[in-house]
DNA sequence: GCACAATTGAAACGAACGTTTGATTCAAAC
DNA sequence: GTTTGAATCAAACGTTCGTTTCAATTGTGC
């Protein structure tokens, strides 16, 4: 009936509703019975429900921060790369994964989302799934942009991670905004259309002299 | 000994613990404890939790919107407003809200986030705050920027939104971006940062051109 | 065919939840 | 001084939660 391990599918069906409605408002029950699996076979596999929280978000973000690094140690070996380059480097994992799709983007974009709103002390183990990442791509941000300075860049960068997390956390916010006249449903036009808006917003001049 | 009623003692405290952790993960009876009062005090000055809940968001967006509203309003009075002074209309109400310590700001902002993330049918009621401003905000828009299509208006919208409502939605994320480096905790400097940011990334080179 | 470990199943656990109840307090109106 | 209505309180309501228990089932190496 169903190809996939138990485990596996508890992943699925848990990251579909932990997207949707959020893991607090989950109920392990709701989740088994989406899984099709007993109600104790979470605690089996994954020992607790935060646990299972854990593995769902470790499962979706330590693969897109890894092809991260790997496309801007690419970039690095041809030479200093071009902030263009470099966002595509740093968006396109997150908007057009490997072997994933598409539709799994918006429920990936939720779960950023999700995380980047959490204050437990559970918050801080997931960003740490993001450190390396900060601490390879600030530097070469910094870097393309030498003309801009170190703290005008770290403001820039902060804006930067909002746009890449929310803007696609949601189908229809663009079809509420334009008014119903246009939808974002197009991926790939949405990753063009943000790594210009953020090269844009990166390059621009300083404030103070924008006035 | 508490100068507020018991009703905006609740309110207050709500928003807080609302902010810091989210309304699924608070219960009524820490909520009622900080607000030192009644576990039964909800249910008779609301009706219901989720009565609460729909209170604490409205009371801060509503003004943030009315606000908006006003300064579009005294901008297209005196002709076509330039881009920066839609921005600042747009923002402002958010990052330096009238009549409000700005210590308050990460705690709206967190709000603001986690209704976006919100995908119940309650979320349209709360969304439906900002409709009005949508359908000021984004003809406005597109008039100061004659040069760029409707739909590449659109996106640019979309990511400025995800702009104003995460960027300020932790008070240590540019920390963490930084290295610890630099702290994003003055809110002047972030509004001026952020409008600079937006201009340019809603001016930007059209996507296609800029490769 | 048998032993054995891994997995699944139904049922129950105590704790915490939002809500309701009914008595009590308290200040103003008459 | 009495009455009245709003406000507060402690206590209990039924429900749902995450977790645990232990028997039943399954698949695998011998």
């Amino acid at each position: 009936m169903s190809p996939l391990p138990t485990k596996d599918r508890l992943l699925d069906s848990a990251e579909q509703l932990f997207a949707d409605r959020g893991h607090a408002e989950t109920s392990l029950r709701e989740l088994t019975q989406a899984a099709g699996c007993n109600l104790a076979a979470v605690s089996y596999h994954f020992g607790s429900k935060e646990a299972l929280v854990h593995a769902v978000i470790a499962r979706r973000f330590q693969p897109i921060n890894e092809q991260r690094i790997a496309l801007l140690d690419a970039l690095e070996a041809e030479g200093e790369p071009r902030l263009e380059e470099l966002l595509r480097a740093f968006v396109e994992p997150v908007l057009r994964p490997e072997g994933q799709h598409p539709s799994e983007v918006t429920r990936v974009c939720k779960l950023l989302m999700q995380v980047a709103t959490m204050n437990d002390e559970l918050a801080a183990e997931y960003k740490q799934l993001f450190q390396t990442t900060c601490q390879r791509f600030v530097p070469a941000f910094c870097r393309a942009l030498p003309d801009i300075e170190a703290r005008t860049v770290f403001w820039r960068i902060t804006f930067m991670v909002a746009v890449v997390a929310m803007s696609f956390s949601e189908r229809d916010r663009m079809e509420f905004i334009s008014g119903g006249s246009g939808s974002g449903h197009d991926a790939d036009e949405g990753l063009e259309q943000m790594i210009a808006f953020l090269a844009g917003g990166l390059r621009a001049e300083a404030p103070g002299g924008a006035r």
